[in-house]
DNA sequence: CCGTTTCCTTGATCCCGATCAAGAGGAGGG
DNA sequence: CCCTCCTCTTGATCGGGATCAAGGAAACGG
C-alpha cells in the first residue's frame, strides 16, 4: 500500500520533535514540512491535569512528543472507563469534528506538539498524503479499541493484568529498538486506578491480580511502578490470547 | 468540516444500490460515479456463512446493501468477542491493509456491493475525497468501538441488554424515517448467542434479562425476535448511560 | 403430520471479582 | 525528623453472572 503512495521511504525528523513526523505527515515533502512548522506549537500538562472534556469543542490536534495520557468515559454514577492510552507519537484530536468524545487526563506530565485545528484541516485538504496518514492512524486506533475489546469482554482478571505488562513490555523495547525478553525492565506509567479504569476492574483486583503473579515469579516490582520481567512467555501464556492473535506477532 | 470540500449538498443515489453512494462516496462527481459503477459487484452470503477469516487476505472492500454480518475474535480456547456489527450502509474491509483482523460471518442472509481492493484503491488515491470518506466513517466506527469498551468493561448486564435494544430501536426509527418511541416494532436480527457474544455475557444471562424486562412491561416480544417498545424512557434509563452520553442525543 | 434439530427459557448452584474494611508503605512538606 | 496525604496491599464477605442441568418452543425436512 505505502508502495503506492510514498514518494521516498523516510524517515524524516525534526530536531526538536523527533516524535512528530513520524506520527503526523510521513512522509512529507519540503513545503509541507515547512507548513507544519510554521503552524506547530507545544503545550505540557502536569500529571492529573483535564486536558480536554468530552464534548468540549477542542480547537487543537496534535502528538504526544512525552509522557502519557488518557482518554476515558465516566458514566452518570461516577463509573469509569478509560478507552485509550496516548503514548509518544500518538495522535490526539480529531481533524473534521467539532468536538471531542472522551475526557482526555494526563496520566504523567506530557507534552504535544499541537496545530490549530482549522489550519491543519486547510493544510490536510491540500495535502491528500496526510490525510492518508490520518485514515492508516484512525485505523491502527481502530484494531486496538477492538482488540481492546475482546479483552474487556472475555478475558479474566488475570488475563487482563498479564495482557497489559506484555503490551507495556512490547512498547518499551519497541521504543528503544530492543528485543522483548527476559530481563526487561520497564515502567508502568499509570497508577492502579488507572490501571483498573483501563482493563474494567477495580483498584483491589488489579492489585491482587499483580501481587499474584509477582508471588509467582513472573516478573518483580521495584517500587510500585517499575516492573522487571523473569519470564515473557509465561506471561504471555498467561494472557490467554487467540493462537495467532495480536500479541504473537 | 463538509462545508470545506462538498461541491453540492447531495444525496445522489442509484436504481440498483441506493446505499452506496451514502456509505462509499457521498459526495461524488459524475466522472467518479462512473468508475464506482465500473468496478462495483455483488455478492450474497447466507446466514451463519462465513465472509472470511481474521488473518485471511480478503481482496474485496464494499457495503452491506441488504442483511446483517458480524465482526468477531475468537481466544484460544473458544471465547468470542463480537466487535462490531454492520448494517445496511456499513462498509466492510480496509483499504490500504493486507488482511482482515476479525473473522466476518453473516448473521442473517447478507448481500454486499463490492470493489476489488486493489482497484477501490486505485481509485481512492486519484480521488481524495472518497479518501476523507473512508476517514470519516474509521471515525465513527472508532467512536463506536469506544462506546462499546465502556459497555463491556462498565456496564451490567441489565444495562447491556438495555443499551443494545435503545440502539437497535433507534437504529431501526432512523432507517424508516421516523422518530424513535413508544409502540415501535423492530426485529433483533441476532441470535441470543451473538447477541451474548456482541455484550460479553452468556446466552443464559441474555435470555434472564430480556425475560425479566419484558416481565416488566418494558417491552413484548413477538417470536423471540421481535421487539415492540412500550416504555422507551425506561428502557433508556435503565441503560445507564452518562448523562450527556452517546444515547441521549 | 411427526421427528429431529436448533434455539431459547428457566432453575439450582458455584465462583470470580466487587465491595467493605483495615492497615502498610512512600512521597512530600513542615 | 515527624506528620499528613495518597497510593497500594491484604483480608473477609457478598453478590452478579457463569456454569450445570433440564425442559420448552420454534424451525425445518421428511
Amino acid at each position: 500500500m505505502s508502495s503506492m503512495t510514498a514518494p521516498r521511504p523516510l524517515p524524516i525528523r525534526c530536531a526538536d520533535c523527533p516524535i512528530r513526523y513520524r506520527a503526523v505527515c510521513s512522509p512529507c515533502d519540503e513545503g509541507e514540512l515547512q507548513e507544519l512548522e510554521r503552524i506547530k506549537s507545544y503545550r505540557t500538562y502536569e500529571a492529573g491535569e483535564t486536558i480536554a472534556w468530552a464534548g468540549e469543542k477542542l480547537s487543537l490536534v496534535g502528538s504526544v512528543v512525552e509522557g502519557v495520557a488518557m482518554l476515558s468515559s465516566t458514566l452518570a454514577d461516577g463509573r469509569r472507563q478509560m478507552v485509550g492510552l496516548l503514548f509518544p507519537s500518538d495522535f490526539l484530536g480529531r481533524p473534521g469534528r467539532e468536538s471531542v468524545s472522551y475526557d482526555a487526563v494526563a496520566a504523567t506530565r506530557v507534552t504535544f506538539c499541537m496545530f490549530q485545528k482549522r489550519e491543519f484541516e486547510r493544510l490536510i485538504t491540500r495535502t491528500p498524503r496526510i490525510e492518508r496518514r490520518l485514515l492508516e492512524m484512525t485505523l491502527d486506533d481502530l484494531d486496538a479499541a477492538r482488540e481492546w475489546m475482546v479483552l474487556l469482554g472475555r478475558k479474566t482478571a488475570r488475563e487482563k493484568i498479564a495482557t497489559l505488562f506484555v503490551i507495556m513490555a512490547r512498547r518499551e523495547a519497541t521504543m528503544h529498538d530492543q528485543p522483548a525478553g527476559d530481563g526487561l525492565r520497564f515502567p508502568l506509567y499509570i497508577s492502579r486506578e488507572a490501571m483498573a479504569d483501563y482493563l474494567g476492574l477495580t483498584i483491589e483486583t488489579v492489585s491482587r491480580q499483580i501481587s499474584s503473579l509477582r508471588r509467582e515469579g513472573v516478573f518483580t516490582l521495584e517500587g510500585n511502578r517499575t516492573v522487571q520481567i523473569h519470564d515473557l512467555a509465561r506471561l504471555i501464556e498467561e494472557a490467554g490470547d487467540d493462537a495467532d492473535g495480536g500479541l504473537a506477532n
